[in-house]
RNA sequence: GCCCUCGUAGCUCAGUGGAUAGAGCACCGGUUUCCUAAACCGGGUGUCGCAGGUUCGAAUCCUGCCGAGGGCGCCA
């Protein structure tokens, strides 16, 4: 019986609909399924017939034509009824079957992108600098994607490509040879580094730092000795608070991995003949796009990250020969993403197409964008130590008796930053203030890992009652159905986070699943019957293999969006 | 000046061209012998920035305008 379904049963459904549409109309497959949807209100019907564009071409009233194909149809074995409502023909799904296959392993990979591979490029922060609360957005951006493609089953490269390269270095060089000699960096290397390349920025002037990368570039071994210091105390810190939030990538290729291989793409660039000589700087000429000119060479002959973002690009086609490229940058650099990709384009690179810039919002800080360069900074570690704090302080109040209060105050309050910064899309911008982004009610990531968490107690309180052989049939009550449509959707809403490579649709998605589920839930404090663990033996297996469908599609959702999923909280 | 993005409830945001535009927060009230109250239920809010256009139908698509943010030749 459950044959049929073919891993998704949304579509099994929809195509009984179509077939029904196709035989009794003019609409071709393709135009059926186009028009198919979901009522708003779901006592209405599972699926939805509107009928407005049926009337031209049968020359009848959308009112009258609902009536007729609700008197035509035939039920089968995945479609019960068909009911006229107005211009609406809305179709009922038969429930046992449909329960079957929903709560059939619901949370399931799919292999959509077998053999293919998805290249992700996100973090890439600049040594020498502290990871602000700005660039949680495009870690957890990236970091989601990555595993909602893995969902999905296709190979993914997670890279940190590393800012360790550039003027922006030379420029610490020079300031450190200035001021810093003789500074201590074993303690909170970092934060005095930063304040040296501020100061830099302030006092210092612009030829020495240009001065000091070009020597860099050429291999002075005190330039490369001193950048190689500054180098490892930025990734001691980083990895730090990478691993707080529980990020990971699969390979850290920095900027200066790309340093020699810059030449190189220069070389092939120059190969098509795109480049010119524009007041002493070597660049490809965009005039005709209505751009400015992407760099290739400055004018002192240094190259610039431009240059290494091609030769990264070459580097991880030949590697990776990837589906997708995904650069997980915010949306200012749009621009310079255009440039790159037109001049892959130019170049006639098979993969031009498949190279794209994945944006977000700005973060503003007291209503002014934040930035490492004006100093208008939190600092990301500053915002995880205080989310996990004052979870702790809730343990505390809450559950003082919880087994493992630090590993859950640690999962709780980095869910919570993680779920802020992914609940919307990632277009909008977001103004950090510390008091939103220490809300732990509401539409929040505490609020899913709860839920999560509820479910889990009540599997666990059942123990051994869990079986296989629920008969689903005895799931009657209107928010069971519910909750059967809703985890039933969960596969689909994945394909659709990667292809718009938005890990919003899975936040909306996990909201919408565990409110409908705390609605179903409490149906239980009224009436001890409507329990998951109800009286009745019979009752209790169809509801545990519903909440047992739930526990599995929150923990993956959760999952999906770099968090974890604590047992109890 | 030019280009890009955004504009939905007091605030933060959902809303595959379709039925009465929905949530959370905040405010008021209610629900706990129970599977965990980080929850649930009820109470009211809208010129969907403005003006045109396309369509049987527009918050959604197109054009213009207004407002906000970002970007615009040698930083990354």
């Amino acid at each position: 019986m459950r044959v049929r379904f073919n891993g998704n049963l949304m579509e099994s459904s929809r195509q009984d609909i179509v077939d029904f549409i196709v035989k009794e109309t003019p609409l071709e497959p393709a135009e059926a399924a186009d028009i198919i949807e979901t009522p708003p209100d779901s006592s209405r019907g599972d699926l939805a017939l509107p009928c407005f564009k049926l009337a031209k071409a049968l020359r009848n009233k959308p009112v009258v034509i609902a009536e007729d194909l609700a008197a035509a149809f035939q039920p089968t074995e995945l479609v019960e009824s068909a009911l006229a409502t107005g211009p609406y023909l809305n179709f009922r799904l038969a429930r046992t079957p449909f329960l079957k296959a929903a709560l059939e392993d619901p949370a399931a990979p799919t292999h959509d992108g077998d053999g293919r591979t998805i290249v992700l490029d996100y973090g890439s922060p600049n040594i020498s600098k502290h990871l602000a609360y700005h660039h949680l957005r495009t870690l957890s951006i990236g970091f989601s994607l990555k595993r909602i493609f893995d969902q999905l089953g296709y190979r993914t490269v997670g890279i940190n490509h590393l800012g360790d390269w550039g003027t922006t270095h030379g420029k610490l060089l020079a300031a450190w040879k200035m001021w810093g000699e003789g500074i201590d960096l074993t303690e909170d290397g970092v934060t005095k580094l930063n304040e040296l390349y501020v100061r830099f920025n302030q006092e210092g002037a612009k030829e020495d730092g240009q001065d000091w990368f070009r020597r860099l570039e050429q291999g002075d071994a005190e330039a490369r000795a001193l950048w190689e210091q500054f180098r490892e105390i930025s990734l001691a810190e980083f990895d730090e608070v990478f691993s707080m939030l529980g990020v990971t990538f699969d390979v850290m290729k920095g900027e200066s991995h790309y340093a020699d291989l810059a030449e190189d793409a220069i070389r092939r660039v120059e190969a098509t003949g795109l480049d010119e000589i524009s007041e002493g700087a070597q660049v490809v000429m965009l005039t005709d796009l209505d751009m400015p000119p992407f760099f290739l060479r400055k004018a002192d002959g240094a190259t610039v990250y431009g240059t290494r973002d091609l030769a990264a690009v070459f580097d991880r086609y030949e590697l990776y020969e990837f589906d997708r490229c995904i650069y997980v940058v915010d949306m200012g650099q749009s621009l310079y993403f255009k440039q790159l990709f037109a001049v892959l384009e130019r170049m006639g690179l098979p993969y031009a197409g498949r190279v794209e810039h994945v944006s977000f919002g700005i973060v503003r800080f007291g209503g002014k964008k934040t930035g490492s360069r004006t100093g208008n900074v939190v600092l990301l570690r500053e915002v995880v130590t205080e989310a996990i704090e004052r979870i702790r302080a809730i343990i505390e109040d809450k559950n003082p008796d919880l087994a493992d209060k630090e590993g859950v105050a640690r999962a709780v309050g980095v869910g919570a930053l993680l779920f802020s910064d992914l609940s919307a899309k990632r277009v909008k911008d977001v103004e950090f203030v510390w008091e939103d982004v220490l809300t732990f009610e509401g539409h929040t990531g505490p609020y899913l890992q709860y839920t999560h968490a509820r479910c889990a107690s009540i599997l666990r309180k059942a123990g051994e009652d869990v079986g296989d052989d629920a008969d689903l049939s005895l799931l009657t009550l209107p928010e069971e159905w519910e909750l059967a449509k809703v985890l039933a959707r969960f596969t689909d809403r994945v394909r659709i986070a990667a292809r718009d490579a938005e890990p919003s649709v899975i936040s909306q998605y996990l909201l919408l699943l565990a409110e409908t589920f705390s609605r179903y839930y409490n149906l239980g404090n009224e009436n001890p019957e409507l329990k998951v663990l109800a009286p009745d033996p019979a009752a209790r297996a169809a509801r545990l293999a519903l909440v047992g469908g739930v526990r599995d599609v929150l923990a993956r959702g959760l999952f999906l969006l770099g968090m974890k999923a604590p047992e109890e909280m």
